[in-house]
This record gives structure tokens, C-alpha cells and sequence, in this order.
DNA sequence: CTGAAAGCGCTAACAC
DNA sequence: GTGTTAGCGCTTTCAG
């Protein structure tokens, strides 16, 4: 239990008042620089009895107070995964840059989770809330409940009253399809997520309508959970059925256990099967063959989230959707 | 700014007790289920003006009142680092699994940040604190200042008095070392980060041990940073000089840069050069070849630092040391 | 420029 | 079994 030595009970703002001979509204003052002056003489005494008496503020009761714990929270829906964590880091960073600070929380992959991780943030009066959600859908009425701004990330569309902001699938996916069919692909797979709403993953329709417009048939189409497993679990199935000389893989992740399925076969990876994979993660760096990829601009999402939130210039209730990039390295048979 | 459409002035504790036609003090025990009893009827009609109001407890005030958050928060050095982020999984299944939530914040590798999200997250009247810190020491007494409980985790050695978990990284590597050995391997090198203070980690002086108590030399000892690039400078320099038929990498992200590093030199592992890494992440079960690792027992080591924290069986302020268990794959040439 | 004092929403004595 | 009430530590209006 790690007890401090011989704590006195934590000094309060009024015995820092005492112990300065001032009021405690004057400390207040100065620890807020504001809202009233103070003399530079007073202040001095004030800081230093906040010095001897390591005084350090109440952040609760403040947060109580002012209604604001003056904080963010971010809640995800996997701590594992490279990608979201990516995010996570540039949200951060974009919060800090506008002196906000956020605390991150994981709903590990359930709604429930997911619903009582915003419920205890919300009730702690955080001044926003960003969600990437674990569902498809979420819920409008249940966020409007919490009242207080939330912001959607990772969304392949907006929802109805809030900001959302998110990368478009269905571009990234045209672009890597129509980049493997430059290289002569004529039998092109998918891997993708299984779909959890109604709704064609627009990567999904993205690719079909590639291969479409090039008069092509899709070819096999493999649907297994965002995860190296699920992708593993995917690499085998196209190898037993189908063996397309090409696959677009809906995320890094599910590439990387692709990866290892044909390295497992034997298969080699652009010669045997070329593989385009989406997101832009830093293991379609550092994975072998490294990954071409649709990288999302994860800095640019996260800038336009935290604005969303905060009110700065893109704080309307509206979509935003950004252009993932064609980062070419070898997987795609182009070095 | 995604406002709630038309937001009544957030239901307080009294508007529900004047709702219900009852007292607040039991609204306050409907809520809390306690600490005194209520009639079944006035609970339903307390249970009903909650209903009805939308009412929602404000967490600040409790914290404030009850001086605790009843949470716990991490502090993590990096959230992008795998293992970083399976370790913080585990804290949260233990945590949630002893009925406390927890909320993760970043340091992003800087002792100020650091040291910032450790006040924060205390001012905040959390129950606890674990703390993987950025670097090699802490400071006790700062750390004593917070006048809230700490553990920290991760850490190769105890630090006086505080509760600290981690893994036994001196034996890890003698296992490790030793592995390398029985394959018959006589020139193993080392991949290790920069001495961040005096004391060589222990993976070094296992490493040089071990060897030493095979009568042989230590191969090349590369130092670089703990990611996927120091791993891949590491590969690169120990194939420009050195050139080991071996290398004892101390942890996967090091490993996975290394094997890039190899695989771009058309270097064969682990025909050309074996590789034993540390740690246990998920990348090194996916990446290629997979990786023999030393894999920590994090949920284990999770548990007892939530258990050191929450004054379970494991409360003395003392170092909980555990053993890496060797996970052998392809990378040593084994399989 | 400084002080007094009223609450923010909640909990838990203490009364009845 | 229920009501009254005194704060938790902080901010800020209102007086000086």
C-alpha cells in the first residue's frame, strides 16, 4: 500500500491563506492568474506559503466547481491494435498543442464497455469526448444523453448531429485496387471485416466497383475479424480456395497474418501474390515484404477531431472525411 | 460543438428527491445502494424520478466528497510500444476485475510529461497510481509528494520504498544466452539500449554471464533505442562489423527492426544468423520468421501490481520479481 | 487590491 | 426508514 511517510493531511487552500496572512481568494488569484490582479508583493508571500506547505489544488473540487474538469477523454475500442494506437498518439498531441490534456480509456472490444467508459467520463466533466467506436452503428440518443460534445473518429460515414471524422474507404480502396490492376492483376481477393450493420464496408464497395470498371469479376472474397489472427485465418483461406495472384487487405493487421500464412506456405509475397493493405501502420513498415498501404492521415484526423470538439474551425456536426495516401513499398511487386 | 439538443440543466440529487417526495440523503442511499436501508416503495419511486429526470450522479462531487475517484490510473512511457500496451491490457483486466476502473495516460517518453499526467491523474483523487516511467530511475521523493499510492511497473529492480513489479531480465537472458548456446552458437552478439544510468541492464549482465560461464567472449554488443528502428540501425551495424552467427535482441520491437534490417541484406534467420528476442509481444508470434522470445508474464505481473496498489496479498512496499518464460519459435532455428 | 461568503453536487453523521 | 444539515476545496460576486 505504499503510504507516504508522515503526511500532514494536505494543506487546503485556506491554510495557505492563513499561513500567507491573505484570504483565500487572493490565492486563488494567484494560482489562476486571475481573474483579479494581486500585488506583486502579496504574491510572492502566497507562493511561498504554497511552497512551504506543498500545497497542490484539488482538481475534483474544482472540476466540481468551475463544471469543467478541464480534460478530454478519448475512449477506444482496442489498446492493441497499432493503428488505433497511432491515433490515439496524434489526438493526444493535437490536444496538447491546444493546451488540452486527455486521458485515454479502453473499451476492449464491447459496447457495454464502451457506454460505461463514456458514462464515468462524462459524469467526471471532461470537456469532450472522442469516440472510435466498436460498432458500425453507434447510437445517437445514448451520446446525446451524456451531454457533453462528443466527436466520432474512424468513421467511414458521419452520423446524424455529430461531428464525425474518418478516412474515405471507398477512395483508398479504389486507388489500391486500380494500382494492383496496373500491375497486370487480373484475379484480385479481398479480406475484410465481417459486417456488423446492413452496409457494404466502403472498402468493400470500393474494390468491387474497381474491378468493375475494369470489366473484372472480383475475385475471392474473405471475410475475418480486423486482427494478425483473423488476417492469418484469411491468407489460408485464399490459399486453399481461389489463390488470386492479388489481395487488397482492408487493414495492416489482417496483412501482416496474411504475411504469415504464405511465408508459413511458402508463398512468396509480390511474386506468387502481390498484397495491398490499407491504413498505414508502422508495421507495413517494418513487416517482410513491407506493405504498400493506404496510409490514413492519422495527424490530420486527429487535428480535425480535437477542432471538432473544441469548437475551432472545423467544430460544425458534420462529416469530415480525409484521403488516405498510396505508400508503395515492395509488397506490391513494385520495387 | 455537437451540443444536446435540448439540454435541461443537468438533473441534480434534488431535483430527484423533489421529484420522488423524498429526502436527498435517500436519493444518496438509492444511489449507493447504501449505507442505509431504504423502503422497497421509495426506492421504486426514487428508482422512477432518476427515470424520469435523466439524472446522472456528478462523479466530481462525489471525488470530492469522498476524496477518492474510486479509479486508478497508468501512466505509460509510450502507446504505441506492443508490449507497453499488452502490460496496460492486463493492468486493465485486473483492475476491472477487482472493480475499479482505470484511465491510461501517455508520457510519450518525456520525464516532464510524465511527471505532469502524475499530478494530474493525483489531483484527481485517484485511489492509485502505477507508473511504467520513462526512464531507468524515479524519483522516490516526487513520487512520495503525490500522497497517493504508487507501484511502478516494469522495472528491473526495486526502488526503496514502493511497491515495483517486472520480470527477472538478468535470468531471462542467461536462458536466453544459454538457448544460443545449445544450438552450438559460439560468436552471439548483443542488441541492447543506450545505459540510461550507470548500472548495466540486466540483460547485459546476463548476457555477458552467461557466455562467460561457457568460457567464451561476448560477441558484438550493439546499443540503440527500444523500437523497430534502433532494431533495424542494431541489424545493420552488427552485419557492417562483427557479423555474429547469433544475437540476443532485448526486446521484439529491437528483434522486428533487426529482421528487416536482415531480410533487405538477404541475410537468412536463422540459417544465416539466429535471433532470440525478449519481451513476448504479438509481433513477434506474426512477424518472419516468428521470433524465440522471452516472453514476461504480464497478466501475472498486471495482478500484482494492482493487487501492491489495492493493498491485496502483494501490498508491502517490496519488488516483485518474475520469470520470462523462453517461447521458442523459428527464429533460434529450432523448428 | 483584498476579504467575506455563497454555493457547485454529494455523503454521512445525527436527529427523529 | 427518512429528513436535516454540515461540510469536502474551490471560484467568484459583491463589498470595501
Amino acid at each position: 500500500m505504499t503510504k507516504t511517510p508522515a503526511t500532514r493531511p494536505t494543506a487546503t487552500r485556506a491554510d495557505v491563506a492563513r499561513h500567507a496572512g491573505v484570504s483565500s481568494a487572493v490565492v486563488s488569484y494567484v494560482v489562476n492568474n486571475g481573474p483579479r490582479p494581486v500585488a506583486p508583493a502579496t504574491r510572492e508571500r502566497v507562493l511561498a506559503a504554497i511552497a512551504a506547505l506543498g500545497y497542490r489544488p484539488n482538481a475534483a473540487a474544482r472540476a466540481l466547481r468551475l463544471g469543467s474538469a478541464e480534460m478530454i477523454g478519448l475512449v477506444i475500442p482496442d489498446n492493441r491494435n497499432p493503428f488505433i494506437n497511432e491515433l490515439a498518439h496524434a489526438v493526444e498531441v493535437a490536444a496538447a498543442a491546444r493546451g488540452h490534456v486527455m486521458v485515454l480509456a479502453n473499451s476492449d472490444g464491447s459496447a457495454a464497455i464502451e457506454e460505461a467508459q463514456l458514462r464515468n467520463l462524462a459524469a467526471r466533466q471532461v470537456d469532450g469526448l472522442l469516440l472510435i467506436s466498436v460498432g458500425a452503428t453507434v447510437d445517437p440518443a445514448a451520446l446525446a444523453s451524456l451531454e457533453v460534445p462528443v466527436v466520432l473518429l474512424d468513421r467511414g460515414s458521419g452520423t446524424e448531429g455529430f461531428g464525425s471524422v474518418g478516412t474515405d474507404l471507398y477512395a483508398g480502396a479504389v486507388a489500391g485496387v486500380e494500382h494492383l490492376l496496373g500491375h497486370g492483376h487480373q484475379n484480385i481477393g479481398l479480406a475484410i471485416g465481417v459486417a456488423s450493420d446492413g452496409r457494404l464496408d466502403g472498402r468493400e464497395r470500393g474494390f468491387r466497383d474497381a474491378l468493375a470498371a475494369a470489366s473484372l469479376p472480383p475475385g475471392p472474397v474473405v471475410r475475418a475479424a480486423f486482427t494478425r489472427d483473423g488476417g492469418y485465418r484469411a491468407g489460408r483461406q485464399l490459399l486453399a480456395g481461389g489463390r488470386p495472384t492479388a489481395v487488397f487487405a482492408s487493414s495492416d493487421m489482417q496483412a501482416v497474418g496474411m504475411l504469415h500464412a504464405f511465408h508459413e506456405a511458402g508463398v512468396r509475397v509480390p511474386d506468387d501474390i502481390a498484397v495491398v493493405s490499407f491504413d498505414g501502420s508502422p508495421e507495413a513498415e517494418f513487416c517482410w515484404p513491407p506493405l504498400t498501404t493506404l496510409a490514413q492521415p492519422v495527424a490530420a484526423m486527429a487535428e480535425a477531431a480535437v477542432d471538432a470538439l473544441l469548437g475551432g474551425p472545423s467544430a460544425e456536426p458534420r462529416h469530415h472525411a480525409f484521403d488516405a495516401q498510396l505508400v508503395i513499398r515492395r509488397s506490391c511487386g513494385c520495387a
